[in-house]
DNA sequence: GCCATAACGTTGCATATGCAATGAATTTAC
DNA sequence: GTAAATTCATTGCATATGCAACGTTATGGC
């Protein structure tokens, strides 16, 4: 049964290598594409939001957020009531290269499902939604 | 679609936290665990073929068993016909935490199931190993 | 046999990672 | 209202990571 643990590791490693291998040329190595994905489709998180929808610790999250902002993809705003907190945006140069990042992911979910019939691609993503931890 | 990239994604990298925290006591932290589990349930791989089943870059792998032979877990032995390769093995030490590894493998496990029936499970494993990179 | 090609382990180097700790802002309890 | 506890962002530090490169050994083509 630990095979779906097993599993899901071996591919999610995969994929993150091809992944940053593919992005590295945008200077989106690293998992960084990761993040400019999540805040183009979700602005306004803050921080620690983004790092936990991500299941990435916070500390990593926050220098890879700013090594994103220095290099122009994402910015931060101050929030107005609350002054703890620093909420992401993507910058022009994000939004222009989100369809590229969501096109890549978008192929290697096909490749990974290709052997599957449209019903169990539908029942996959329903069982993998009922995981929980 | 791509849902099963991000979801697998993330409880991977969850998993893989919670684990670190839990065997870092025994210095297995940093994937090190993996390994160990790996080479106790199929002795003899050499390096290589080690990191590609785990999906886990050489050199990284070659550094992370090297340290577990500093720390007395796995041990390389030459192969007596290829002069190149080296080939991994546990020790007695790998092979008394194992079942704690193990043991602990099957928890996280059960518990990422939980919310799934047998049946379940069963088909959620069958469409895991359909999947292809 | 012999040369080109490939596979392996290994190292250097720049960079990423993550735990522990800090300080500031906010919320909770009383 | 205020003290304690929580939640942020941020930094320090030790360590892990992964690409590029190298030397060595094996393999394939001729």
């Amino acid at each position: 049964m630990f095979d779906i643990i097993r599993d899901i590791g071996g591919i999610t490693r995969r994929i993150q290598s091809t992944s940053n291998t593919e992005f590295r040329k945008f200077g989106l190595g690293n998992n960084a594409f990761l993040y400019v994905i999540r805040v183009y489709e979700r602005p306004g998180m803050f921080l620690g939001e983004l790092a936990d929808s991500l299941q990435i610790d916070r500390t990593t999250a926050f220098r890879s957020v700013r090594k994103l902002v220095d290099s122009g993809y994402l910015e931060l705003q101050d929030d107005a009531k609350d002054k703890r907190i620093r909420r992401v945006y993507v910058t022009a140069k994000g939004k222009e290269v989100y369809p590229k990042l969501h096109a890549f992911e978008t192929a290697c979910s096909e490749r990974l499902t290709s052997r599957l019939t449209e019903a169990e691609k539908a029942r996959l993503t329903k069982l993998l939604a009922k995981l929980v931890f």
